[in-house]
DNA sequence: CTCAACCTTCAAGAACTTTTGAACAAACTG
DNA sequence: CAGTTTGTTCAAAAGTTCTTGAAGGTTGAG
């Protein structure tokens, strides 16, 4: 077969098997980023420009993996907002290059404080109010309707305190403390 | 204004304030739940199943949260998958009744073990798998291309240990033991 | 000052998910 | 055993997010 012999050839060639490996870690940094909430192609560009010894301008990286000028600009910005990458300018040439934050636990600190902080912290608020809520109906009722308050009361507030919880422990996260997760299991108790 | 009076009277009722509470519980829950990746009325049904003294009926949460039958029975298909809820038969009524799992950090642990860590294996994998291409290519590589495929390797390998690192912190966490994020710092160095 | 290269923004359309109502199935009742 | 109630499944509608191509803006070169 004449294919078999032309696919043998194209792969052992090692600017095809680099491409290959490139892919498959874009590829799986892409699903990760989904998977953790972001667009998907800021994880293959990120992943890219990681394994890139040198900055790349927007048309490379279009290239490489088959996007739309648009798309790749977009997703520049946004990894830009997160300090993901970096923009560097190369004397003499007016293109934008960038470059990958190479530093992970830099990234992921920075997400977890700007974003899953954000989140647990909203939740909490959402408690306290249900439980003001709670509160104030205490007022005007009844026996049996203060029993099934109270009961609401306890639950919401086990919620706001394992809110807590999380929040300081994404907070010990943050500053590169060790962490106990028994404190959630004690929240419960 | 009559309607202001009206008001009044309705926010000063017990009922309406537990309302209230309750939907504010939900939807803070339905949108930590849809932000971690669930189905946003994962979240909200658990939520009015937690603060509810006794079991439910279908009925029952489709009317409390405005869904249709089919909305809520999906919901709990997979809130069930997840241990999350549980059937309970009330003697005398063939009505299903579900009832919350109450133990958070038990609901925590088994995402993070059923769901997390799959996904960080599967970047593990191909991360892997990228190392053995480049491996391979290292065959009929000139000498340029040899110093471009180490550059990668080293990235490549560098974020299998990353995702290494992050299994076994994974692993740590799901068994309750302390944590250390610095070991995720060190993988970098 | 004009042109060309480049990047960004935007609105339309494509692709994907979620939600729903209707049809079906199962379980009890009289 | 027919009828009713309850729960599930499925295909279509609705909604949401992603992607793209075109238009607009900016910068530097000639």
């Amino acid at each position: 077969m004449g294919t078999a012999a032309a696919k043998r050839q194209i792969i052992s060639d090692p600017g095809e098997l680099s491409l290959e490996a490139e892919r498959l870690t874009a590829d799986a940094l892409g699903r990760l980023m989904e998977f953790w909430g972001f667009r998907r192609h800021m994880g293959r560009i990120w992943a890219v420009l990681y394994l890139s010894p040198r900055p790349l301008t927007t048309g490379e990286l279009s290239s490489a993996l088959q996007l739309s000028a648009s798309a790749v600009s977009l997703s520049l910005a946004e990894l830009s907002r997160w300090g993901a990458v970096r923009k560097r300018w190369q004397p003499g040439d007016r293109k934008d290059f960038y470059e990958a934050e190479s530093s992970v636990w830099k990234l992921l600190r920075r997400v977890f404080e700007r974003r899953e902080l954000t989140w647990v912290h909203e939740a909490s608020e959402a408690f306290a109010q249900a439980e003001r809520s709670l509160e104030a109906a205490r007022a005007d009722a009844t026996d049996a309707e203060l029993k099934r308050l109270d009961y609401m009361k306890r639950r919401v507030s086990r919620l706001r305190t394992l809110t807590k919880v999380g929040e300081r422990l994404l907070r010990t996260l943050v500053a590169g403390r060790v962490l106990d997760p028994a404190q959630v299991q004690e929240a419960e108790e």
